[in-house]
Parts: structure tokens; sequence; C-alpha cells
DNA sequence: AAAACGGGGGC
DNA sequence: GCCCCAGTTTT
């Protein structure tokens, strides 16, 4: 991990740890991630803004009506979808869990519009707790490696468990999704800029740069 | 396993 | 125009 450390680091986009910061209660982490999918975080984080200027607690957003929630959270993608999914959610907060987020992973998978990922988002950046994040970056890389051979994310996620350190969680999921993103990226990985090249299975096949 | 959801931004 | 994008749900 400390190499992995050293290669991302001057690669750190600081609006990840901004928006993260600004969203650490629970339910902000929450429907800021549901707002985030597929989505750049820049649009991300001013969505988020605007939706909780017009609403703070899951009661006052179960409330709204689906198209203030659009409006508030356009231009995200899939913000019709997203729209309805964050009433819905808010809904059962308030319903079934006295408007309080769980904080336990079975719990929340339970709920529309978050899987796994979002879900561990949830756990290490809104309560501090143990997770790991493996969205389409660090399921690419981890495979590109060839570390492991996983069919999907969740499979990554369960190989990953018994590999990285238990501990530092939220930066170590920044870090591997960074690490993705600027270093070993999907089209043009930056290989002369990769700190374990020599560990990888992507030589002769992906390298580049 | 693959399609659908959906629109903005880069080129 | 065409392709990409910190996913989740449905078929």
């Amino acid at each position: 991990m400390p190499v992995i450390r050293k290669v991302v680091r001057g690669f750190r986009d600081p609006s990840v740890t901004q928006i993260a910061k600004r969203s650490r209660s629970p339910f902000r982490v929450l429907v800021s991630t549901v707002i985030s999918a597929r989505t750049k975080d820049e649009v991300t984080g001013a969505a988020s803004e605007r939706l909780y200027a017009l609403a703070s607690t899951p009661e006052e957003m179960s409330r709204l009506r689906i198209t203030s929630i659009e409006k508030a959270i356009y231009p995200a993608g899939f913000y019709k979808t997203k729209a309805r999914t964050i009433k819905k959610l808010c809904r059962i907060l308030v319903d079934e869990y006295g408007s309080m987020v769980p904080d336990e992973i079975d719990e929340l998978v339970r709920l529309p519009g978050v899987g796994r990922k979002t879900a561990n988002l949830v756990l290490t950046l809104g309560f501090r707790k143990p997770g790991i994040c493996v969205d389409t970056h660090v399921h690419r890389v981890c495979n590109r490696l060839g570390a492991v051979k996983t069919k999907n994310p969740t499979e990554t996620e369960f190989a990953l468990r018994e590999v990285l350190p238990k501990r530092n969680w939220i930066e170590i999921n920044d870090l591997l999704v960074m690490y993705g993103q600027a270093v070993c990226n999907p089209v043009s990985p930056w290989c002369s800029r990769c700190g374990i090249l020599r560990h990888c299975g992507c030589v002769g096949v992906t390298r580049s740069r």
C-alpha cells in the first residue's frame, strides 16, 4: 500500500476529499453517493449541495416533489431515476429506520439505489467503519494486475478483503480509485509512472506510455 | 451475462 | 456524431 500511495501522490484530486468532508454525515454520504453513479465528482458535488439546500433531513427530503429533486440534481446522469430513488429511499429511512441511516451493510444494500459500492462508502465515510469500495476502476485494476481473477466487483471486494491492511479504510479506498483513474486508467495506462509494474500482468497486453 | 437507465462534456 | 463517465436494477 505504501507503494500505491507513492505512485498516486501528485494525482490526488482534492474535489473528492472536499465532497467527502462536506458530506460526512451518513445521510449526506448516502444521498451524495446515490447521485454520484456514472457522474463526475464536480457535478455530483454541485447537485448534492443544491438538493441539501432544499432539504437536509430524510423527513424533509421525503416530502419534496420528485420534480423538485430532479431540478436540484440536474445535470447529474440518470437524474429522473435518481430523483425517484432518493424520495423512496428517504421514505424508507423515515418509516423503517427512525430517520436514521443503518450502519450494517446487509441493511444498506437492501435500500433502493444502494449497491455494495455505495453501501461501503457510507460505512467508511459516514460511520468510519471498515469497508472496501470496488467500483469499475478498482475492479479493472485488480484484474489487470493479474493478482486476482474475479467475475464482478463483489468478488473483487471479497478478494481484496483478504489482502488489504485492515485499517485506514477511507484512505485506501481513495487511493485505489485514484490509482485506477490517474495511473492505471482504462485506455492508456501510465505504466512509466507505475510503481508496481513489476508485479503487473498487463505487460504486453495493455501496457503503454 | 447483458441491457436499460439518461444527459453532459470532450473531441 | 461518437464515446466516455466513483453504478444499480431488471431482464
